[in-house]
DNA sequence: ATTAGGCGATTTTTT
DNA sequence: ATCGCCTAAT
């Protein structure tokens, strides 16, 4: 295999085959290609492929990866071990969880359903959640596990009240989550190495198995990652990671830059290549990403460069408010496109929060602008689809409680609290799973005729799907089960669009089911939910479509385009606000600024509001400080010529103003008065006597409107149910 | 005892 | 958009 196109840096990390080596990877510097290379390499001199285990951050970039390698040495080398962190040790864990007393059909439990968790122990042991707030307790007990402390050691070391509620929190949590035969996301991690160390004949066989090891976007790995990846590869040694301490974005979630440095402690013999050769971007792009980073302290010292033109200036646009965002971005993409000869596909637009697509997919949608985007809503978080996924749990995993809990009364089947409460004590009293409670609820003294019939039905469901699991095709039993819960018939009696919309995604995940077990052989349901489990966002985004692309900044790791629109420069958006109190958190805004800056090969746009709703307040902003912190020499400024200040109209100006013709709206610049109420889309353009639609109660007809921002009331007379007052922030009125 | 419906609070980023 | 908490209806 040719290495000549690779330069000498890239050569030389895709040589440096036997030992500990540390790839400090600038933005575009080919560091992707570098590890195909290498893999392919490693294959090349006869590595089998099963002995090589390479972790990636997303399974995307693995998947993607894996079949370039394909290409370069051919078919057997699908035999790598290659995928998240997460993906992969769930894997081993199936095939070795009788040793650590799990069985081999766990649960993996999400965030949500942690949370769930949460508030279930919380309630059950009187612990207020307004006091002690679930999400917060959740990411207590995360982080508690990140950083491998024991339910004993948190205890010890709790200090206040909350930690000491926490600590109660988290020894229940983890009893249940055994109980139930589950896992979290961070199990996933940390049941390997209590495996691992626990077990030295299976630690053997696994470091004898994987000789070689790769882990990407290591400046992302949490102390868990560190700890699991030490435990396989301390015996030979030939562990190579790639990282940009430049690019750290997941502090949040445990990632700990104390891994680059332990790192070099733990492997003394370390051997450090840097890829400083940008191929991507700009000369102009590179230079604005370096000055922003250089107010970093504490970097790897890199000097990165770039044989690249030094290309356009970077356009700051300067927008009224978050619509004129919008409106201006949709602009300048037709504009790029057609200087540049572009497609769609080559454009991507990102922020900081997920909310901020909304102004923007309002114009692009306005403007007839096909877009995809990665994330928002996430399809497996739908409460429908998680309901269907919670039926599938507890028949793949008889003792997942939880996951019985969320649907033993849907759809209703008159069991309450009460009734429930009854099931889990007589459970409690024989030591039995709830499943397993219901086989026996005639024995449960003191339930009315109701709750009596509700189990029973609910039990013999579960009972016969349970039998049949083994018999029919995943697909058949979802799409049977689904038919028999009703829930589809629900959605399309109740004809709303909102219930057609939940009968899509029900629809859609059982083709998912189908879709999956057809692509995987051998694979069922257990291993669908797996995979349902662990998706990332931007693992569904397809490229090939055409189609501008919003994202998050995390979200764009590791992507590029020739276009990239970075939007909401302002303080308290980019940086976030609660970011600007904590220099450490400042720092991590910068470095997501940087991320974002060096996705684009040819073209980027900041832009910034003047105005921003949140949270349905108006806010003022003023523009970010990373801004400032670009030489003025790499910039061109554009936009409003002039700042006219305050809105030059005041909220309650009467809705017939706010009515823009078309015309106006495509030329959304200086002269057209913009609107400042905004809410909805469609809610500033709301006025007594209009006809609207509201996706549950159907048509009517506006009488009164009332309040201003975040509190914009209406008084409308439905055709189906008459009067009532709605808040437009929520209503998602469609006017006729 | 259970359900339906209203109201307010919650959304930073995510494997 | 969804969840929890409350009240009223059944």
């Amino acid at each position: 295999m040719s290495l000549s196109h690779l330069n000498a840096q890239q050569q030389e990390a895709v040589r440096s085959v036997e030992g500990p080596l540390m790839v400090v990877a600038g933005p575009g510097s080919g560091k992707t290609r570098v590890m195909t290379y290498r893999i392919a390499h490693l294959i090349g001199i006869g590595v089998p492929a099963y002995r090589i285990l390479a972790l990636t951050f997303t399974n995307k970039a693995a998947n993607e990866m894996k079949s370039r390698i394909v290409q370069l040495v051919g078919e057997p080398s699908r035999q790598i071990r290659m995928g998240t962190f997460h993906s992969v040790f769930a894997r081993i864990l199936r095939t070795e969880a009788e040793k650590i007393g799990y069985q081999r059909n766990f649960s993996i439990y999400d965030e949500t359903d942690v949370l769930g968790v949460i508030k279930d122990i919380l309630s059950s042991f009187g612990i207020s959640a307004q006091q002690f707030n679930p999400y917060a307790i959740r990411s207590r007990i995360s982080n508690a596990k990140n950083q491998l402390l024991s339910v004993d050691e948190y205890a010890q070391k709790s200090l206040d009240l909350f930690e000491q509620k926490t600590a109660i929190v988290f020894r229940e949590y983890q009893q249940r989550l055994k109980r139930n035969n589950a896992m979290d996301f961070d199990d996933l991690l940390l049941k390997p190495i209590e495996l691992f160390r626990g077990n030295t004949k299976v630690l053997e066989k696994y470091q004898e198995y994987f000789r070689f090891i790769l882990v990407d976007e290591f400046q992302d790995t949490n102390r868990a990652q560190y700890a699991l990846i030490h435990e396989l590869a301390c015996r030979y040694k030939n562990i190579c990671v790639v990282g940009d301490d430049a690019q750290s974005i997941y502090a949040f979630r445990g990632a700990d830059i104390r891994n680059i440095l332990d790192f070099q402690r733990d492997y003394p013999e370390t051997k450090i290549i840097r890829l400083e050769q940008n191929y991507r971007c700009t000369g102009t792009i590179l230079s604005a990403a370096d000055h922003l980073i250089k107010h970093n302290p504490d970097q790897i010292a890199k000097d990165l460069w770039t044989q690249n033109p030094g290309g356009d200036l970077i356009t700051v646009l300067d927008c009224r408010d978050d619509r004129d965002e919008g409106e201006t971005i949709v602009t300048r993409i037709f504009e790029q496109l057609q200087r540049l000869k572009l497609d769609l596909k080559d454009v991507a637009i990102m922020y900081r929060t997920n909310s901020q697509s909304r102004s923007l997919e309002d114009a692009l949608r306005k403007n007839s602008v096909p877009y995809t985007i990665v994330g928002g809503v996430e399809f497996y978080q739908r409460k429908e689809v998680k309901d269907v996924l919670a039926y599938l749990r507890i028949l793949v995993n008889r003792q997942d409680n939880d996951a019985l809990l969320r649907v033993l009364n849907y759809p209703a089947r008159g069991l309450g609290d009460v009734a429930v409460s009854r099931l889990e004590a007589f459970a409690g009293e024989h030591s039995l799973s709830l499943a397993d409670a219901l086989v026996r609820s005639k024995e449960i003294a003191g339930l009315s005729k109701k709750a009596r019939e509700g189990f029973h039905v609910f039990s013999a469901l579960l009972e016969k799907y349970s039998a049949l699991l083994p018999k029919i095709t995943a697909s058949e039993l979802s799409r049977s089960l689904v038919d028999e819960i009703g829930i589809l018939r629900n959605f399309k009696e109740e004809g709303t669009t909102e219930a057609l919309s939940r009968w899509e995604n029900v629809q859609e995940l059982l083709s998912a089911i189908s879709e999956f077990t057809a692509d995987h052989e051998g694979s069922g349901l257990a291993e669908f939910l797996e995979d349902a489990a662990l998706v990332a966002a931007v693992d569904d985004l397809d490229e090939n479509r055409n189609a501008v692309t919003l994202m998050t900044l995390h979200s764009a790791k590791g992507l590029e385009y020739p276009v990239v629109f970075i939007t909401g420069l302002e303080e308290g958006l980019l940086p976030l606000y609660t970011s600007m109190i904590e220099t450490k958190e400042l720092e991590e805004e910068r470095r997501l600024c940087y991320v974002g800056i060096t996705r684009a090969m040819k073209k980027l746009f900041f832009s910034y509001a003047r105005i921003r709703y949140r949270f349905g307040e108006m806010t003022y902003q003023s523009s970010s400080r990373f801004l400032e912190e670009i030489p003025d020499e790499l910039v061109e400024k554009s936009g409003r010529q002039r700042y006219t200040g305050l809105p030059e109209r005041s909220v309650h100006t009467p809705a017939w103003r706010r009515r823009s013709s078309p015309d106006e709206d495509s030329h959304y610049h200086s002269d057209v008065v913009p609107d400042y109420d905004h809410g909805d889309e469609e809610g500033e353009r709301m006025n007594v006597g209009m006809h609207v639609e509201h996706s549950v109660f159907g048509r009517g007809k506006i009488l009164a409107i009332s309040g201003q921002g975040e509190s914009l009331k209406a008084v409308i007379d439905f055709d189906s149910v008459g009067r009532k007052n709605l808040l437009l922030k929520y209503a998602h009125l469609k006017t006729l």
